[in-house]
RNA sequence: GAGAGUAGGCGCAGGUGGUUACAGACCAGUUAAGGCAGAUGGUCUGAGGAAAGUCCGGGCUCCCGAAAGACCAAACUUGCUGGGUAACGCCCAGUGCGGGUGACCGUGAGGAAAGUGCCACAGAAACAUACCGCCGAUGCAGCAAUUAGCCAUAAGCUGACUGCUUGCAGGUAAGGGUGCAAAGGUGUGGUAAGAGCGCACCAGCAGCGUCGAGAGGCGCUGGCUCGGUAAACCCCGGUUGGGAGCAAGGUCAAAGGAACACGGUUGGUCUUUUACCGAUUCCACUGCCUAAGAGCCGCUAGAGGCGUCUGGUAACAGGCGUCCCAGAUAGAUAACCGCCCUUAAAAGUGGUCAUGCCACUUCUAAGAACAGAACCCGGCUUAUGUCCUGCUCUCUCCC
RNA sequence: GCGGGCGUAGUUUAGUGGUAAAACCUUAGCCUUCCAAGCUAAUGAUGCGAGUUCGAUUCUCGCCGCCCGCU
């Protein structure tokens, strides 16, 4: 099990209210994925050197884990939950296509049944799917 | 030996090595005028006993302008004694009371003869009284017997004495019943009946003596007695500048200086000041937006840890030596493998009177639980796996 | 991080030291050809644990749960 790099982790208040805002959404029975593809919101001024820079260097897959206290009241097992979450997608990042932002909203059911790693990689997976965030290297 | 219980632990929260992954610090080299950031490689470090609940006490920072003194007011409730501590509502030692066969445990432990309130139902009565009952000594009335006087005798009248308990005035609080609680308790004398009315013991109160640092302990004497409730109001004692909280606050960001008189500034009044604020005048300056961007600082060396010695019954204090040990900000610790250690179970060997116990070997299993730092400390409370130690009671066996 | 409020029958509310009340719901009976309505009766609760008190839903303390506000 192991976590993810900075890189590719949503860091920003602003970042996850553009998504929850514009972001479209799917679900499962114990999660909820809402992913936004990338767009430059620099004005005008750096418009032009930041679309430079993506072509250049293409921006990473940025994800984001929101979990509520709701879930859980503790935090070991809200924590657990996410780093589960994180490998799940660390296995999955080679496949995605570059420049979205992506969070995943956990159900408070994730804590009742046998949820374990295996479970979130095949909801992710199907998730990520019904989005078309996925390109074809698989 | 077994079972049950009780108290304590400055006991542990596996160790170590490796492979990946995450976070931080430092170093190297790369891009580069230089700096910051990023990526790459290396080294080191990386949650707790409760990090939790947020129930208390502090440090730190800002605001109420600051400081000192007197009186009053207000607020708070921590309230047996002595000690410890930076401080505490915490800790230690002791006293009284209550509980337990015991080891031990609990204790919100000032005042009820300053005052007010309340004490349902029941009961005569809940703080002052008398329902049933007992007595009826004393006084009055009634009835009966005896006797004395008046009278020739009887009857009758008057008086004395005794009895009745019939009644009233009255005495009493022993007994009955009610209740959580009924006017100190038990016994005995005493009395018309009774009563601390007298006496003995016990309990309570006051005074004296004595022991103790004190709360209090013990002893003697005295008079003879006073319901409970203050986690009801309250009284007394004690304490006190208040408020906000690291999302404090600072900074990235220009928002300044001078003058003198007037007015004002602690909850209130009074006094003082070199303090401060307002407004006024003069000179100078000022385009707008964004500070939730978790930017940077605060931000981790501290009432610090470990070892040892000294003092103290202890809490704790002091000396010396040694170590540096998380600083994230959508928020870092995880997965797998090897060896060692601990515990448990099974098998074997040896010791022993022993199917038990102890030691060793082999194999297997487990290392679980509660739970994640968010400015930092000291406590309390609650959650929780395991190990060790002291003590108590009951049963059984041996000497 | 700081602060406030509330937990009483299945549900919504009373009760503030002395047998825990009402309405709706549920069940049974009566009524009706049947149902509804109506009438009668029954079942059923103080979140948990200590303490104060003769006695606690009420007072005190500690937990648990729920809700809300501020920054």
């Amino acid at each position: 099990m192991v976590g993810l790099p900075k890189v590719h982790r949503l860091q920003h208040r602003q970042d996850f209210r553009e998504v929850f805002r514009d972001g479209i959404r799917r679900t499962s029975p114990h999660l909820t994925l809402r992913a936004l593809p990338f767009k430059p919101r620099i004005p005008d001024k750096e418009a032009v050197k930041a679309i430079e820079l993506v072509e250049t260097l293409p921006l990473p897959t940025r994800i984001g884990i929101s979990i509520s206290l709701k879930v859980s009241k503790r935090a070991v097992i809200r924590n657990r939950i996410k780093r589960q979450i994180q490998a799940a997608f660390r296995q999955l990042l080679f496949q995605i296509s570059p420049g979205w932002r992506l969070v995943v909203v956990v159900q408070p059911a994730a804590t009742q049944e046998k949820c374990d790693y295996h479970q979130f990689l095949q909801e992710l997976e199907q998730l990520l799917a019904e989005a078309e965030v996925l390109n074809g290297h698989s």
